[in-house]
DNA sequence: TATTAACTAGACTGGACAGTCCAGTTTGAT
DNA sequence: ATCAAACTGGACTGTCCAGTCTAGTTAATA
C-alpha cells in the first residue's frame, strides 16, 4: 500500500514541523539550530534534510503554516448571520472573536517573529497582513455595509470605517503585547471590556443619530 | 589638555556609533558582524572593542541612544498650552505632530528590531514602550484631565480615554508599517485625513454632548 | 520472507564570525 | 621635541553551525 510509507512519512515530517514551530518561534531564524530543531523532533538531522531542502524553506514552511492556520480559525467561531442581530451585538462578538484568538502567546510570537524578519523575508510580512487584519477589516466591511443599507450605520465608506474599527479593538493590546511580552496580553475580562469599550467608541461615532445611543461612558464592567 | 584627546576620542566613538546604528538596524543583532560595524565606520576592530566590550553592549548603547533620542524629539514639536484652545485643535496637533515623528523608516526599522529581539532583549521593548507610546499617553491623559475640568470632555477616566485616543491614532498606522514595510508609511497628506478622523471620532465618543459636534461623517478633505 | 524506501548515528567539511594579540603608527598635550 | 594614549591592520583562536557523507538499521509492502 502506498499510504503505509505515506503515513511514516508524514508522522516525520508533522514531528519536524512542530519542533520548528517551537525552536524558530523561540529562537528566530538566525537564532535557530537545525540540530537543536531534529533533536526536539526525536529524528535524525538527515531526516529533516530529507523533508526539507534547507533551512530556509523549513522556516518559510513553517511559517506559512502558521499564518494560514490561525486565519482559517478566525471566522469559524462567528458566522456572520448579519440580517437578525443589531449591529452593537454583532460588532462586539466580533472585537471578542478576533481577541481571543489572536491574543494568544503563540500568535503574538509568530508576529513579533515575522516582524523582526521583514529584512530578510518581506513575503512573511504581507502574508501574515492578508491573512490576518484584511481578512477581518473586509469582514467588517461587508457587515457595514449591510447595516449601512439598513439604515443603522450612518454613510460612509465602509472599508475605512472597518479598518477604523479593526485597529480600534486590536491597536492598544497587539501593540502592547508586541512590546511588552506575553504579560502583557490581557486577561478575559480585560479583553471583554475592551472590546465593549471599543464598540461604544466607534458606535458613538458611526451609527444613525437616532439609534446613536453612546452608551455610558463607563463601559459595563466586565470583570 | 584633557579635551584634546576627549575629542578624539568621542570622533571614534560616534562614528563607530552611527555605523552600528546602520549595520545593526539593516541586520538585526545576529546578522550584524562587527567587521562590517568597523569597515563602515572607518576604524579598526581594535578601535571598536576598545570603545565597547562587545557586540551585546554596543547593540544596547544604539537603542537605548536610539529610544531616548526619539522620545526626546517628541513633545519638543507641541508645547502644552493647553488653556487657550479648543480640544479638538489639541488633539488634531498632538496626533499630527505623534505621526510624523514616528512614522519614519528609521523609526519603524527600530521598532521591528526591538520586537524581533524582545526574546534576547526584552528590556528594549519595555524601554520603547516607556519611551514612546506610554509617554505619549501620560501627555493626552493630562491634557483630557485639563478639558475635562473645563467641562468641554466627559467624566471619564483620563488614562484610559488617553490609551484609547492614543491607539486610535497610531495602531492602524504603525502596524501596517511593520508588517508591510517602509511602503505602507502614510504620506503627509494621508497622516493628517488619518489624524483628523481619529479626532473626530474620539470627541463624538468622549466630548461632553452639548460640545459634542461629531461633525461631519466625511473628515474634512485633507489632501 | 524478500525488497526497498525511510530512517539513524555520528563523523566531517567549509565558512562565518566574536573576540584577542601584536607590532607598528598617528595624534594631541606639554 | 617628547611622550603617552589612541589608533591601525591584519593575523590568529576558538566556536558555532548549515549542510553532506557513510555505513548500517528499521519497517511497510508484496
Amino acid at each position: 500500500m502506498v499510504n503505509g510509507a505515506s503515513t511514516r512519512v508524514r508522522r516525520s515530517r508533522e514531528k519536524i514541523l512542530a519542533a520548528a514551530e517551537q525552536v524558530f518561534l523561540h529562537a528566530g531564524f538566525l537564532g535557530a539550530n537545525m540540530d537543536s530543531i531534529a533533536e526536539k523532533a526525536a529524528v535524525s538531522k538527515q531526516t529533516v534534510y530529507a523533508h526539507f531542502q534547507s533551512k530556509e524553506v523549513l522556516f518559510l514552511e513553517v511559517i506559512e503554516a502558521m499564518t494560514g492556520g490561525a486565519a482559517r480559525t478566525i471566522g469559524e467561531n462567528v458566522e456572520d448571520r448579519l440580517d437578525d442581530r443589531p449591529v452593537r451585538d454583532y460588532l462586539t462578538a466580533v472585537a471578542i472573536d478576533q481577541l481571543s484568538v489572536v491574543m494568544t502567546p503563540r500568535l503574538m510570537q509568530l508576529r513579533r517573529m515575522v516582524i523582526g524578519e521583514t529584512g530578510r523575508f518581506p513575503e512573511l510580512g504581507r502574508s501574515l497582513y492578508e491573512n490576518g487584519p484584511l481578512v477581518s477589516i473586509r469582514r467588517v466591511a461587508r457587515a457595514l455595509a449591510h447595516y449601512m443599507a439598513l439604515g443603522q450605520i450612518r454613510d460612509c465608506d465602509p472599508f475605512g470605517a472597518a479598518t477604523q474599527f479593526n485597529w480600534m479593538v486590536m491597536g492598544a493590546p497587539t501593540n502592547a503585547a508586541m512590546l511588552l511580552g506575553d504579560s502583557a496580553i490581557p486577561s478575559r475580562s480585560e479583553l471583554h471590556a475592551h472590546a465593549h469599550e471599543a464598540v461604544r467608541i466607534f458606535l458613538s461615532a458611526y451609527a444613525m443619530p437616532a439609534d446613536a445611543g453612546a452608551g455610558p461612558v463607563v463601559p459595563p464592567a466586565a470583570t
